[in-house]
DNA sequence: TATTGTTATACTCTATAACTATA
DNA sequence: TATAGTTATAGAGTATAACAATA
């Protein structure tokens, strides 16, 4: 039997000894993060659109008008770092930037109706992967999940 | 008030609204493994070690001789990527690439003497790091978020 | 045929520092 | 002075595809 190359669990390799990183929670995060990123990558693979990208358009969608700033700002990533992303999607027509007229520092961004129309799409297709995801954890243990990931690093 | 350019827990950005990704366990594994890989690299900024080369030097402190390739089935990652995390440990004397004796193909690795002593020293200090991320959840609640993290894609 | 280590290449995500135009 | 957007640059971290040596 060949071995799987990668294995998110680790469990067919019980040859190694990982004992020490048993305990350790940012262990742990980093494998979990990578197992959802890459599910994701593959649903989304159609659509071309990552999980910071499905960030970015739903929030835009949320709140109609905000900044380049304040978005990155919400996401917990630097403005700088923003303007690619942005970049990105206004390239491929889903954004769009708006001079703000009270503000002419700030952009105020906006979703296309082609941006709407994919965000609305993209809304169950997240939900299955997030199903896909969390299918050995009942609705508690999820919610458990998502409580305890809010508190883990908030007093850093 | 210069607000503060990232917000771990986004709190501070009250008038953006993220109810959308409120329910994503993806979302809120990114940002909590945001904040955790911030925090550890901070942590051994001195000592130039980041997390992944932390999880190679424990493993291979744990599983003396072990190969590249088993190493990297172990940690979740391809094989040609672990060549250059190998490289820089061994160019920095803190791990050895051993021939095998019984399969000329495969390396075995070691820790250095050198590579030892920082493996001892770097482990009270992830112990100091990962206290501090969980420093807002009790040793139950540790141990439920390390289990239900193992789940999570585990039948992707 | 399959596996080990390797190289070449590329992509995502992210940051810092410095600039400009506004405020 | 401070902020919004931008650019240039850099560095993790990762993958795929191909190759030689060996099993």
């Amino acid at each position: 039997m060949a071995k799987n190359p990668i294995d998110p669990t680790g469990d067919a390799c019980s040859e190694v000894d990982r004992s020490v990183l048993e305990g350790l929670v940012g262990y742990h995060l980093r494998r979990a993060q990578a197992a959802v990123f890459e599910d994701f990558r593959k649903t989304m693979a159609a659509e071309k659109i990552t999980p910071g990208q499905f960030g970015v358009l739903a929030l835009i969608g949320a709140n109609d008008g905000l900044s380049q700033s304040a978005l990155a700002r919400a996401l917990g990533i630097e403005r700088s770092t923003m303007v690619a992303v942005i970049d990105g999607l206004e390239t491929r027509g889903l954004v769009d930037r708006r001079a703000s007229e009270t503000d002419r520092r700030s952009n105020e961004l906006t979703l296309t109706p082609t941006g709407r129309t994919l965000t609305a799409k993209l809304g169950p297709m997240v939900e299955d992967h997030e199903a896909r995801m969390a299918e050995g954890l009942d609705a508690d243990e999820k919610a458990i999940l998502v409580d305890l990931l809010k508190r883990v690093g908030a007093g850093a």
